[in-house]
DNA sequence: CCACAGGACGGCT
DNA sequence: AGCCGTCCTGTG
């Protein structure tokens, strides 16, 4: 069991990165502590105020993987003052939501875990993640409990349509199938991605694969390759920059691209920066 | 029992 | 290029 510490740490609050609807695989313990499964082992992360407590065992340097996975090496502070500036919307969105990190998942299991997204609620997508991990993924063991690791590629291409069904997938499950066989033919190579500089080339190829769609695809370049630029727009997003900035009367006639423009002209290239902070406010206050 | 919620896809114009 | 019906499961 590793261990680290790191004091004075902000824009750091545990509920902010774990409920933004950025990961599916981080559960609350009744202490208030967070447990996770990330592709390289099991974590538990303890917050008290600025200082933030992480232990697990993880394969490789304990710290560099923290460090990356919770992208600790970079400053929100900037980002949050930049977006502040832009109006009274983004000020309030950014004090509600000021501990908000964007967390740099596995590629692979991005991918996997977004085409399952599509058309579904958070409760079930966890559930289904879950079912395919303890089927297809290594078991591994922390502080007495079993947990299973998301599958590798590998591991997940052996599994069947029926039975990725029969885990809850629904009409996913070809999708999953297929996309697993294309990633593991290499018709669409994820270290070829992982690669590119244009996020442009990097959609193109993401857009290959079965289930993926253009809000799938932003959601993966956003939250497994950083990409600040890119402009998820689901049901809720579409309807905080109705609200916001359109002021449509039918919500679902405004249409992507006049979405896209308007991200553009107010948020520039940290667009997915802002649309998260607007999303976690606008999303939280209408549960 | 029914209505509704949530994106990708394919067939249509 | 845009529109619309369909896909599955869970919730109220």
């Amino acid at each position: 069991m590793e261990k680290l510490e790191i004091k004075n740490q902000d824009s750091f609050k545990l509920k902010d990165i774990f409920e933004c609807g950025q990961c599916f695989r981080w559960e609350k313990k009744p202490d208030g502590s967070y447990i996770g499964i990330i592709n390289k082992g099991v974590l538990r992360v303890k917050q008290d105020g600025q200082t933030i407590t992480f232990e697990g065992n993880v394969e490789g340097n304990f710290k560099e993987i923290v460090y990356d996975y919770f992208d600790l090496n970079t400053d929100y502070k900037k980002y949050k003052e930049k977006l502040s500036r832009v109006d009274k919307y983004m000020k309030e969105s950014i004090i509600y939501g000021d501990g908000i990190r964007i967390l740099k998942q596995d590629l692979w299991e991005t991918i996997i875990s977004f085409i399952i997204s599509a058309n579904n609620n958070i409760p079930r997508i966890k559930k289904i993640i879950n079912a395919i991990s303890e089927k297809y993924g290594k078991e591994v063991e922390f502080e007495g409990e079993k947990y299973y690791l998301f599958p590798t590629i590998d591991e997940l291409s052996k599994a069947t349509v029926e039975e990725l069904r029969s885990l809850g997938t629904g009409f996913r499950d070809i999708r999953i199938f297929n996309t697993a066989k294309m990633i593991k033919e290499k018709q669409v190579d994820l270290d070829y991605i992982k690669t590119l500089d244009d996020s442009e080339k990097i959609e193109e190829e993401l857009l290959k694969l079965d289930g993926v769609g253009p809000k799938v695809a932003d959601c993966i370049m956003l939250f497994a390759l950083k990409r600040e630029d890119v402009f998820p727009i689901d049901v809720w997003v579409r309807r905080v920059m109705n609200d916001l900035y359109i002021h449509n009367e039918i919500e679902e006639k405004v249409s992507k691209k006049e979405i896209n423009k308007i991200a553009k002209e107010k948020f520039g290239n940290l667009s997915a920066i802002a649309q998260q902070y607007l999303f976690y406010w606008k999303r939280e206050e209408g549960k």
